[in-house]
DNA sequence: TCTCTGCTTTGAACCGGTTCAGTAGCGCGG
DNA sequence: CCGCGCTACTGAACCGGTTCAAAGCAGAGA
């Protein structure tokens, strides 16, 4: 049963402006700018609107006449739902919604990537990238709609921010690690180099090709070292995975332990990656990192409660999630660019080689 | 240097629709119903429109027409950041994802609890309540913008969707376990029951006045098992905390594990609890389960890789998510209910209490 | 009494589209 | 040559507000 002034269609501030005898302006006022009005007239109009069961202004008509709809957007590579599987994703989550949280601004998760429709439609200020962006192309949805915008860990893009680490330094650190440990044998852990789905051994040819700039970073970071301490990097097999979580990785891991004579020491680019090669060399019945160690990327969580502890190259996975979001709530975020320290971190899981290789 | 043709201010439809000299309904069509318009037609205003440099219809505008924002809404008790640090939030929300991946929708996290300015604002369609709402005046938000919304985990409430599993029986199985093991002494590691903040042993009283409806109901749980077993239950101490991560779990079942007879087993109300206390075992050298068995709940992946692995009750965080969203396509959200199935999942982190307990 | 000032309130334009009931034009059958 | 049915396109209303210049009005000062 309804109320004898309550009108049937939808209830708007027209709708109370009318029932007041006053006009919109007035109505709109009293929820934006009450300072303007009488207090009593105020008190008028918000009670009549309770009366008749309008909510305050809709979101949606002040967002367009405002042009403003306080929201971030985030766009991941791979469907988003993989973000959540991803530790080293979580944490960078957490920290724009941490911004997000003080600003009091939505968070809007785009599914699909950054050119799908989602996209192309979703209702946000300004988007975070986070993902590798192998051609610039698939940003075209964002730049088109002329959001500002910020890419993290991918590729500089001219009009537009960048967060990311110094991959290749802490890559080549990790390999120096293991190096100065004595090992000579290695072996990779890669994630995808090439947006083609691909899995299995990258060979040179494959790796020059690498697409993912962080992939490559990384790539780079460990010949450098290698070959700075006089390796060749030719004899180094890269096992690349896509995707590439925890199975991945041991999957991965057991091709390269398959390998003869044996790496002594696996170089894995995510700590997801390092943590199913410590699986695959227990499959194996090798001990880590007595037979083979073992060496991470991201020092996410997971990493520290390990057994062994993985030893990892950190980085700072909140505050690059910080950085992006308060980045976009500058003036001009286009020339914002920050790159954030990444630091070695000797855990359990590394250790001297074995005194003498088995086998042939 | 600017296109002859190009105009200086923002570019419309109309701007569109004026530089080809056709109507802007026929511009709007070329997008949205381009089997309206000949072949021909919309080519030269697609054309046209790249020419000009636009982008296509704003999304924000043509959603305030149609009154569709496709987009779900998210709301957590806590800070949204917190999200990312419960595993078995993330689990939650990876479910969500999944559905709105399919469904091109985009998922608006929105921070500050139900009835934050962000919840007032957001530009969704429709909410999720991943929280246990202890007070139904605490969604006046949503409700008042009349958004169908669907409660997780919380109380039912009328006109809104349900998605939950049975706290309380999922509870009594792991109080039961213990008691088939042989326990006797058993201390509890609570979740807040009230919304006030509090941390410390959680009387009799304070347990009736418990508000969350997971904490009440895993509460009655643990009793229920127990008294069935012929057990008092105002003998078993309960350690309330908040917030409940892992840490607090570890100064929780060290204050349990300081009690003279010492509890032989420890119920905790999450695994990150859980898990906090196999911390608060190995500090006061106790071997778990030797010396002390712990149960968890919510079978997040860590609990699987914990040592000793850890005994817990497992729900289908996923699923709900799944579930939640999916109940928020339909078309009457409201009349639905889900209540999942929980299940006592038996590892390594309980055993018999030791054969004799230790002085007074 | 008249003017000036400052506070309230309003009218009208605007935000950028979508939609739907038409109308113009065209090919076609009769 | 007329009328009919289609297709392609248009005009106008509508979505639900915000904003800003200007108008109304009351009280103060002259």
């Amino acid at each position: 049963m309804e109320t004898e002034g309550r009108p049937a269609g939808r209830v708007t501030l027209a709708t109370v402006a009318g029932a007041l005898g006053v006009s919109r302006a007035t109505v709109s006022n009293a929820y934006n700018h009450p300072e303007r009005l009488s207090e009593r007239l105020r008190h008028q109009v918000l009670s009549t609107a309770r009366e008749l069961g309008y909510a305050g202004p809709h979101p949606l008509a002040a967002t367009l006449s405002r042009g403003r709809v306080n929201a971030l957007g985030l766009v991941y590579e791979d469907p988003m739902s993989f973000a959540f599987s991803d530790p080293a994703a979580v944490l960078f989550l957490q920290g724009v919604s941490e911004v997000c949280e003080r600003e009091d601004l939505a968070l809007v998760l785009i599914s699909g990537g950054p050119n799908s429709a989602v996209a192309r439609v979703a209702l946000v200020d300004a988007v975070i990238c986070y993902c590798d962006v192998p051609i610039e192309g698939r940003l075209a949805a964002i730049v088109d709609r002329g959001l500002p915008f910020v890419v993290v860990d991918g590729p500089r893009l001219p009009g537009a921010g960048h967060v990311g680490i110094d991959d290749r330094r802490g890559a080549a650190a990790a390999a120096r690690h293991l190096l100065d440990l004595g090992h000579t044998r290695l072996g990779v852990l890669a994630m995808p180099l090439v947006d083609d789905g691909w899995e299995g051994t990258a060979d040179p040819e494959r790796q020059d090709r690498a697409r993912y700039r962080a992939s490559r970073e990384r790539l780079l970071g460990y010949r450098e070292a290698l070959e700075a301490a006089g390796h060749r990097w030719s004899g180094v097999p890269v096992e690349e995975r896509s995707p590439y979580g925890r199975d991945a990785g041991r999957r991965a891991a057991a091709a390269l332990l398959a390998h003869r004579p044996r790496p002594t020491a696996l170089l894995a680019m995510s700590d997801e990656l390092a943590l199913g090669a410590t699986v695959a060399a227990a499959d194996a019945g090798l001990a880590v990192p007595g037979d083979v160690s073992i060496v991470g990327f991201d020092d996410v969580p997971a990493a520290a409660d390990a057994h062994p502890a993985l030893t990892t190259v950190r980085q700072p996975h909140q505050e690059k999630g910080r950085r992006a979001a308060a980045l976009l709530l500058r003036a001009d975020p286009a020339r914002d660019e920050h790159t954030l320290p990444v630091e070695l971190v000797v855990r359990a899981s590394t250790g001297p080689p074995p005194k003498r290789s088995e086998g042939p």
